[in-house]
DNA sequence: CGCGTGATTGAGCTTGGTCAATTACGGTGG
DNA sequence: CCACCGTAATTGACCAAGCTCAATCACGCG
């Protein structure tokens, strides 16, 4: 349903608005230990490849999707481009504990995203521990993530990077139909996030499609077919969950 | 002088041993945030090759190297390995927000570390904010590292590669004089961190001292001859320091 | 229904990997 | 002090995964 919405734009009158929260959209916020911060985030659209925040900004704020989806990244001189990551719906991102940012953070679709003050949030923990835990695991679980991609990137191949992706998405994916992954983002995207072609990642997704372990049901949307063989191509010895 | 030491085998009668600090090592200690720290530490000695510590440990303790070098590490099943990153004397280590290693960190050369118990870290900043921000931005930069080689490792070529890792180590040395850098590591730990093989490590470097931009004084010592221009191939706009 | 962007597909080509010697170096023992 | 030995580095010849360039194709939108 919000794919819907991150596929069709938002008939915005401004690239980049923010409203006063909305109760309902903040239902269901990631790890527990963030429950408490709802009340301190506004609303903020943001519509495809329109930057959410740009290198060398000041890193006031943090965000949550709520939907559409949002991609972080770093850029070349000449124009060589790296997608650090995806943020789908119900994660949070630019937590980093940094005072300028060295990422650049763009809408892959038309956003809805919730907006924290980062003071706000420090402030907070301050008091609760819990969510002072929070913030630490998901800066450790940035820098897990970060290293596996680095290992990826350095040592897999083209095929394992594609296949590593997926199952991934798969399981970051919000609604329980097993089997079925939206791509918000395009084959340009996929390549800058693993580090291939738009040409690479169109024919190893084609040739995984002939070879029956996914259906490339559209475009955008991808059916796991053979989970547990797509998961044995990927390469690193995953912790299960079938 | 303590790359000297690297490179000597220490007359270890164990791989593995800690000692009460001496005071003496612990002059100049990184950032000067930490300054508070060096009461908690002991001296550990761990010789080539040998773990700091394993993938999957608790992680109860975080450290600083004295002399030496230490490597952090990410394994495939099937032997591909991925060299996170080296840490050089006054460089801290392990200080990762995370309950589990989800790296292993090994000597590059025979190395003194000094280990700190995390907890009595974490205490420590309770009180000293100073700390508490020390250790925040150990971890946005760690970050940031990490980002910048995934950048190098999805998009740069193998000269620019071996060109941003030489001029990334020569800022980091700690001596004053300039043109030269220690090497502790051997040409497949190169290859390992990015993402080459060590034939390409060699043939890089060999070109470049051919070229005159580097000169490599022995098998694990290089000198730059033309850092402008080694900067320069690194590819990222950097930011100065001629 | 047509148009434009993005995806697919194909045909070479290049960079870096593989395999295989050969060389050099540090450490050891005579 | 020097010869020897094992490991690590270098170098070469060849190979292939993935990139480049160039058409097509197809889908979503007006």
């Amino acid at each position: 349903m919000q794919a819907q919405l991150a596929t069709r734009p938002v008939p915005a009158d401004r690239d980049l608005r923010w409203r006063p929260q909305y109760g309902t959209l903040l239902r269901g916020s990631a790890p527990a230990a963030f429950g408490g911060i709802d009340a301190l985030g506004t609303v903020l659209l943001v519509s495809r490849d329109k930057e959410v925040y740009a290198e060398g900004d000041p890193a006031e704020f943090c965000y949550k999707v709520v939907a559409g989806a949002v991609r972080t990244v770093k850029l070349m001189p000449d124009g060589r481009r790296q997608v650090a990551e995806f943020y789908l719906p119900r994660e949070l991102f630019g937590f980093d504990a940094c005072p300028v940012r060295y990422l650049s953070a763009e809408a892959v679709a038309d956003a809805t995203l919730i907006r924290y003050p980062y003071r706000r949030i420090e402030a907070q923990a301050e008091r609760d521990g819990n969510l002072a835990r929070g913030l630490r695991d998901l800066a450790s679980g940035s820098l897990r993530k970060a290293h596996e991609q680095m290992l990826l990137l350095a040592r897999k191949s083209a095929q394992e990077r594609i296949a590593s992706f997926l199952m991934d998405l798969a399981r970051r994916q919000v609604d329980g139909e097993d089997a079925a992954i939206e791509l918000p983002m395009s084959r340009a995207d996929i390549a800058d996030h693993l580090g291939l072609t738009l040409e690479t990642v169109s024919r190893v997704l084609n040739r995984l499609h002939r070879d029956d372990v996914i259906n490339l049901a559209s475009t955008h949307r991808v059916e796991i077919v053979d989970a547990a063989v797509l998961d044995r191509m990927g390469g690193e010895a995953w912790s299960s969950r079938a």
